[in-house]
This record gives structure tokens, C-alpha cells and sequence, in this order.
DNA sequence: CCTGCATATATCGAACTGATATAATCTGCA
DNA sequence: TGCAGATTATATCAGTTCGATATATGCAGG
């Protein structure tokens, strides 16, 4: 979704400035399904505001720079609203991480190890964080979301807990086989997008 | 990563053209945690070939447009590597599905229910045509990758399938709550991105 | 007192996205 | 046979996004 329909939908319940919606944006379980930094929520709210489908109000504060707060109009709302009723694009998802496993066989056995048991650790420490939380989240739209990320994680942590043993001794046949891909005539990839697209 | 880097990695087992590259990068296990298209990739191999890390060849075929052969260089491949051995950026996933979900109370009911059917249709789909074509991911690393997507859409689509019925009747409580995020004080948001940053 | 973090906004270049243009050939089907 | 649509092949362009950086003040901790 782009950063500006992500904006209509943080101002929905309260006004706030950019800094705050891009605050609010980095919780969860916002920051489960994106990611966005100041340099597209400034912008957007500019032209948001420039549209009509938000107002904005400039606040000069005693003891901190001056905010600007934004509120969503009707035509906001209804903009935002259509937008959500539009068939979902495709999901994007990058991942450095899962990139370097694919090309481990390049790399120093024990890089490899060390680059999963971070890994391991990193979502311990975000599953950890999110059981702290966990009873916050009432909602029911945000805790059915909240509950898929939660699973998402779980899934991944346990995933290389169980199979970490698979990468631990070097792999003498396939050293210098190139990029195989292992996939000759790979036909899934497009059913996802397809379907959503459709 | 950027698309340079993937583009040497494409360039890994079997010299190609950009449209090779294109065509490896959307199939399995490729497409599992990138996303890469015509206009990132050609400009890409350009600057490639002009600071040495893959070289081009332009190979004119009888019944074909031109095609431009590129072929990693053993500084392209020492550039690879070192771009695998750096700590890995943090993962991005942006979901449009997940907003939507996220955002239901806005919608006509009827209408999430039916985006969520539509989920669990793609997803079934996805994972017969990994079925299918599993005997071929051989390679050790490429299965590791490719094992674990698997059970990523495996696990999305059976909490889908166990948790649909939360979403079934009509939330009297929280019509109207605005964006709650159900979350005051998330202090999770940065437990991966630094583990990872670190 | 001084470092570093939080609040607050903004900009800029580099990179990426998605659509479009061009052009020939090959495939399926009526 | 003819014709539509997919495939092979490269490329550009406008619009967006990303990531780093600049600026300025206040507050907390060592």
C-alpha cells in the first residue's frame, strides 16, 4: 500500500503529526506488514493536505519545535475507504537473510551457522517481546493480525531450530554446481499474484 | 539487496541476458525473497559491465532480437562474496492483504470474508505447484530456502483456514474505535532490525 | 557538564517500481 | 490460412520510495 493511503489510515482514529504516525507506524502490528520512513510520510501528508483529504494544523509548541497535526476529512475517509476496497496487490517480501543462506555455499561454514543462530536469537528476543504486549492488543482486527505475525515468527524460529543441522557440514557435491535454482520449468510463480490481481 | 548483487548472483552457474536473469529471478526459490523487474535489472547490468564485475558479449541470433550475453568476472564474483559477508539488512514484507485485514472494520463484511477466501485459494495453489515441483530442488542451500517457504505458506494458510471464523460475525465493540493499534508502549519494533543491524 | 536519546520537520540523491514502447517469432485455434 | 495472443528481447521514463543527513531543542544519566 502506498505511504499515503498508510497515512490516511493512521490519522483514522486520532490526529496526529508526521513524527507520530510514523511512530504509531513502527509498532505492531502496524510494522508486521510495513515499512516506511520519513522521507515518503512528509511528502505524502504534504500532498494529502494539498488534495483535501486531510487538514492540517500548525501547532507551536513551548518547549519543542513546532508540529503540524493533521486530521482526515470525509473525503479522506471515503478516499481511504476506497482504496481498501480495491483487490489487494501482491505481497513484496525481501529478505537479505534468506539470500545469503541461498548462496551459502560460497560462504565460510561457520558465517553461515552464526548468520542463523542471530537469527534464531533476533526473533526469540521479537516473539519475547510480543507475548509482553500480547494483552494489549483487543481490537479484533488487530489481534487477528497480531496473532498471523505472531505465527509467522514462530513458524520461522522454529523452522531453523529444527533444520539448522542440515547447513552444519560442508556439502561436498554441490560446490561449484552454479545457481541451479534446482527448478527447471518453475510454474507457481505467478499463482499468488494472479489470483490477487485478478 | 540490491539488484546489482542479485544480478551477479543470477550470473553465478550460467552466463545470461538480462532477460534470462529476469525470468531465474521470478521462479522458485529465486522468488521466494526477491522481487526484481526489467527496469532495475538492465540499467543494473549496464553499470556492471562498466566497472568490470561481469563482461557482455553481443550475440546476434537469426530469428531473435540481439542478445546481450553477460559473464561474471573473478572481480565480480570476489564483489559477490563480499556483499554475502556482510550482516544482512533487515527483511521487508509489505502486504496489502495484511492492511486490509488489518483495516476490516471499515469493510463490508462479507467483503473480508471473501478476501480471505481468495488468500487461502492462492495459497493452496502455490503450494501444489511447490509440490510438484519439489524432486527438482536439489541443490542443499536451494532446498534449505526453498523448504522454508513451504512451510511459510503452509502456515499462513492453515491460520487462515483455523482463525477465519473470528472474522465471520460483525464486531459491535469496536465499530468505532479508530486505530487503536492495541498497543501503547510497543518497545519490540526494533528487536530484529538491530540484531540484525547490528 | 556533556553525551546521547527523544521530539519534530525536512530535503536530497540514489535506487526501485510499474507502465509503456518496439519488434519479431512462435503457438494455438477456428 | 489467418490472426490473436504469448514469448523472446531490450530499453526508457515518470513517479515513488529509501536511507542518510541537516537542524534545533529538551531531558535524563553518568
Amino acid at each position: 500500500m502506498d505511504t499515503r493511503t498508510l497515512c490516511l489510515a493512521a490519522l483514522l482514529g486520532r490526529d496526529s503529526s508526521g513524527y507520530e504516525i510514523k511512530k504509531r507506524l513502527d509498532e505492531p502490528p502496524f510494522c508486521h506488514f510495513q515499512d516506511t520512513g520519513f522521507g515518503s510520510i512528509y511528502p505524502a501528508l504534504t500532498r494529502l493536505a494539498g488534495e483535501g483529504l486531510i487538514e492540517g494544523t500548525e501547532k507551536a509548541q513551548e518547549k519543542r519545535p513546532d508540529k503540524r497535526v493533521f486530521s482526515l476529512t470525509e473525503n479522506g475517509r471515503a478516499h481511504l475507504i476506497d482504496a481498501l476496497m480495491q483487490p489487494p496487490g501482491p505481497d513484496r517480501f525481501r529478505s537479505d537473510f534468506l539470500f545469503s543462506l541461498f548462496m551459502s555455499d560460497l560462504l565460510p561454514r561457520q558465517h553461515v551457522l552464526t548468520l542463523i543462530d542471530q537469527r534464531i536469537d533476533a526473533l526469540n528476543a521479537t516473539l519475547e517481546a510480543m507475548q509482553e504486549c500480547e494483552a494489549k492488543v483487543t481490537r479484533r482486527a488487530s489481534r487477528f493480525v497480531f496473532d498471523l505475525g505472531h505465527s509467522f515468527y514462530l513458524n520461522e524460529r522454529d523452522f531453523l531450530v529444527a533444520n539448522r543441522y542440515r547447513l552444519e557440514e560442508s556439502d561436498a557435491e554441490s560446490a561449484e554446481t552454479g545457481l541451479d535454482s534446482g527448478v527447471e520449468h518453475g510454474h507457481l510463480h505467478d499463482s499468488l499474484e494472479s489470483e490477487n490481481r485478478a
